[in-house]
DNA sequence: CTTAAAGTGTAGCCGTTGCTACATGTTGGT
DNA sequence: ACCAACATGTAGCAACGGCTACACTTTAAG
């Protein structure tokens, strides 16, 4: 390797720490705020196949594998392997070739996301995301609203806590 | 397995699509929302990963693997493994002990990051959420506003498409 | 009833993002 | 100059969420 050390020569005077710029904040607090968000990836593609799910039992009686991979642009294969997730963690049920169904831990989370959804495209559209915009980042987006963050948005709307 | 297949037949005769509740949106709109969606979640840890760098760098002049794993919550072989892997997108570099640094395309996405995550936080205080809850959400909104919502935020806070 | 189409399930692959454990390099204190 | 503390890097593991390919079952057409 023949390290030419002294190449670091020239850059070592002014090492002096900005401290300038805007303030950061200290490193639990931040650390904490990351894993948060990490989490809540982590359940986010679950609420979606809950909601998913729960509306197309609403609309046609019953959520079979393929219709549920279509709606989310995967594969059934994908599908399948994301269904049995759910069915060890409580929330679906299905019997092979049978569709699928919700447990009642599935149905209340079904109805918590479903909820907090409309409440997320109804906010963007009031401070004035088109509502294409609204409904597209709403997918996203409402994974990561805190409950403090819902109480704001239903204020705002001028509902009280209902809806 | 004596498949008695006659179980189910009481349940049958009511095969009614119910058809009432809201309406589903179509297929492939659906499909299209949920992957992008899926490909935001893909740049989030890219994403969150310059911003923290670019500010260690500002902040203190340099970014160590160590400070940005702690900053982040994780172990310092995850960070330097995502490191590596902001190495391969051309968005940072590093030498072996010296630290990490950003390429131009790295500076260029930190900047647009740190916009958009102060624009988030900034409208989620103005419909009313408290400081804390709208800084701890908006690190895993950001990354699912799209550039249409952030016209619209800024419009709303009365800002002429600057901050 | 027979057969083709559609749906379902399983297996095996890959890339990402975590982790722990261990090995190696750098640096500061004495 | 030395050694201990710290930082860095590497290896190997696991879970997750994609995919394709293939096998099987159910349903629909004729
Ligand atoms: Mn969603
Ligand atoms: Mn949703
Ligand atoms: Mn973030
Ligand atoms: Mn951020």
């Amino acid at each position: 390797m023949t390290k030419t050390k002294d190449a670091t020569s020239a850059s070592e005077a002014s090492e002096s720490p900005p401290t300038s710029g805007a303030e950061m904040p200290s490193e639990a607090a931040q650390a904490h705020r990351f894993g948060k968000a990490r989490s809540a990836q982590s359940t986010a593609l679950l609420e979606d196949y809950v909601e998913l799910i729960s509306d197309l039992l609403g609309a046609s009686g019953e959520a079979r594998p393929t219709d549920v991979a279509r709606r989310l642009g995967v594969s059934h294969a994908t599908a399948i392997k994301t269904i049995s997730r759910l069915k060890r963690e409580g929330l679906a049920t299905s019997r092979p070739y049978r569709g699928v169904f919700l447990t009642e831990a599935g149905t209340a989370l079904a109805e918590r996301v479903r909820l907090r959804h409309r409440l997320v495209v109804d906010l963007l559209v009031a401070v004035g995301v088109p509502p294409d915009s609204a409904e597209a980042d709403a997918e996203g987006i409402e994974h990561h609203v805190s409950d403090t963050a819902l109480a704001a948005f239903r204020a705002f709307l001028g509902r009280g806590e209902n809806s």
